[in-house]
DNA sequence: TATGAATGAGGATTCATTCAT
DNA sequence: CATGAATGAATCCTCATTCAT
């Protein structure tokens, strides 16, 4: 085994410093409040050396979205995952609820969700590329859903839905949702949503109701 | 009020000119693609002048989605109102489905949701009057959804909801798949939006589904 | 006599007013804070107006500068006249502390001295008309102050110095201390200076010292 | 601490280039004829990275007044420097003499002067730091004053003054008259100037006149 | 890798001034 | 006299991006 790289004296943070930064400073500021000089001042690094990393700034936009969607991909894995040992994830219901929280925002000015509303405004003049990733995002929430929603209607535990347009109609009641929240409008905080969210669940997936 | 159009010889052109160019130009290039030298020249007007009567650009901004805005809130007043003779709007149903058919984008880069997310994107730096605007442009939009509903439950066209709690979900619904439509979400028209949220009001607002 | 013109509605407010106001407005903000518009807004006059009293804003700059002038002119005037009757003004050298305390500013940032100097900022660019003019009033001071100083010295108060040059060093001298004072150059203010230009008189006009 | 001049390629200017063009701009157009876009294609040099130097406008002029100021202060210290073997500066009033003859403008809009004048037509809406490094400048050439009357003083060269209130009369005196040759009042040259100042120190500080 | 000086293309905004009414 | 809409030139400043080192 290599010993450890001793890279002691003001060793270069790693690029996850960054887009936690970005992320920090979009949050609070807006795009148009990040610069690649007041960023590279926040972590240390030259605005020349921030744009060697990311060739532009669109690029380090859409990283920036593509880590913050991966650490809560990891995480929406995790709870989706079969129950195969009796412990862990229950019902699909549960786990749909999981999703859920998972989804919405933690309250007004969520920064993950300040990044989805600067790319969507943005999205008009993206290239085909940043498109595509943005596509890929959304797809892999959707299919997630999708196979969620299917396995709970094959189980019986919901309704026999079409799964995708079932995923598709959820899908945007959550965005809505969260963009309320996100943008402040008053009384829509993130409890009241997801009762919301619930409520909906129980009148259109639930049997029997 | 606006001073009377005064035809005098080298014809100011009226406001309307500049806000529709505005929104023209925002749904084409954005809004940082609007820039008032820019919109001056389109609508043959000096910038400096533009400054005059928009004391700002976020004015600018505003004022044309107020001014897009007033001229949906017509039609749906319009549409709203009560089924006096036989003629006119019909059952509640119907005239929800038309509000619906107003509320959500023509298709893909639809000029006025292209404004409105860039509008939620700046909203997070905006002061208390734009915020303010903002506001009461959605709750007209809310409060006259509610009235709506209200009036179908109360006839015994729909189930008996809790307007406004209703009226909140459905508001989501609309807008999350307005952007999916305004963004361009592959798959996701015009169409397809419109059948979405009829289904949906097929489920939860028609009695005895 | 014609009746007295009845303008009664609205009257135009006489052009002191603008000078006045626009002395203050300079005082309190600089010469760049002094705007047609701004001006217009304080003494309830368009800005059209105001440019068809005085032709251009340098013209303003200068009429202020010259009202400002008469106001201290005919004071100076008054309190350098001839004590013809035993009452009145006394001795020569009365009369010059009179004519310093008149020279000197009140205080940090005095309006008047606040203006000239602006106007000697400006002085570079500044047209022969309006060189000129600016000549015509330290010309005044000076004159009045050679006459005086000649009286008292052909009375045998002063030394018998030569009252041209004399005048000429001592207006520097006074000069100096007014910029330092408006300057606002700490431990400088009127009292000091006013003590300061009096030693200077005792040490080299007053005879027998 | 400017980078060392590595004499590369594109040779570029070294800063003070741009405060010596600063200077002759404003000393021939004064500072509103100085602009960003304007001296950076005097010396070569985008208006952004003149920016990127001085953060500001404002702070251009103050960093050209001090490098004014630096030129003369070390002239100023070389003359005032003790004569130490029997060369050099001499008397003290030979030193003053200097010291006067550095002080006063070479003659009608003198740069240095001019930048002075616009400093304190400004100096009225400075912010603090400007104004301490206003006065920090005033200051040195004060104290050095200061010091070589006491000096002349206490070798009998001169009468028994008080150091410091003479020296603020002498500056006064000094910056009244080169405001006078600044502007270019008639019938006031440096030689006038000059020669009234040597007046002065003869009548007010030669022992026994 | 890493720097940071250098660029240059805007961009919003201000304002004196004009002129039709 | 008086207005104020209209102009348009001019200005400071920002910032992503490049590139020599």
């Amino acid at each position: 085994m290599p010993p450890a790289p001793r890279r002691t004296h003001h060793a270069a943070p790693p690029r996850d410093d960054v887009l936690a930064a970005a992320m920090a400073t979009i949050a609070e500021r807006g795009l148009d409040g990040l610069t690649m000089a007041g960023l590279g001042r926040d972590v240390g690094m030259s605005s020349g050396h921030l744009l060697y990393y990311f060739r532009t700034k669109d690029e380090l936009l859409l990283r920036t979205l593509e880590w913050s969607e991966n650490r809560l991909g990891a995480e929406r894995r995790a709870l989706l995952a079969e129950p195969r040992s009796g412990s862990g994830a229950g019902s699909a219901r549960e786990r749909l609820d999981a999703y859920i929280g998972l989804y919405l925002p933690a309250g007004h000015r969520d920064p993950h969700w300040t990044l989805w509303l600067e790319v969507w405004g943005r999205s008009q003049n993206a290239d085909d590329d940043a498109r595509a990733r943005q596509a890929a995002i959304e797809g892999a929430w959707h299919r997630d859903l999708v196979a969620l929603l299917a396995e709970g209607v094959s189980r019986g535990e919901f309704r026999p839905v079409d799964a995708d347009r079932y995923a598709a109609r959820l899908r945007a009641l959550l965005d809505g949702f969260s963009i309320h929240v996100t943008v402040g409008i008053p009384g829509t905080g993130r409890e009241q949503v997801v009762a919301q969210a619930a409520e909906f669940l129980d009148e259109t997936l639930t049997p029997g109701s």
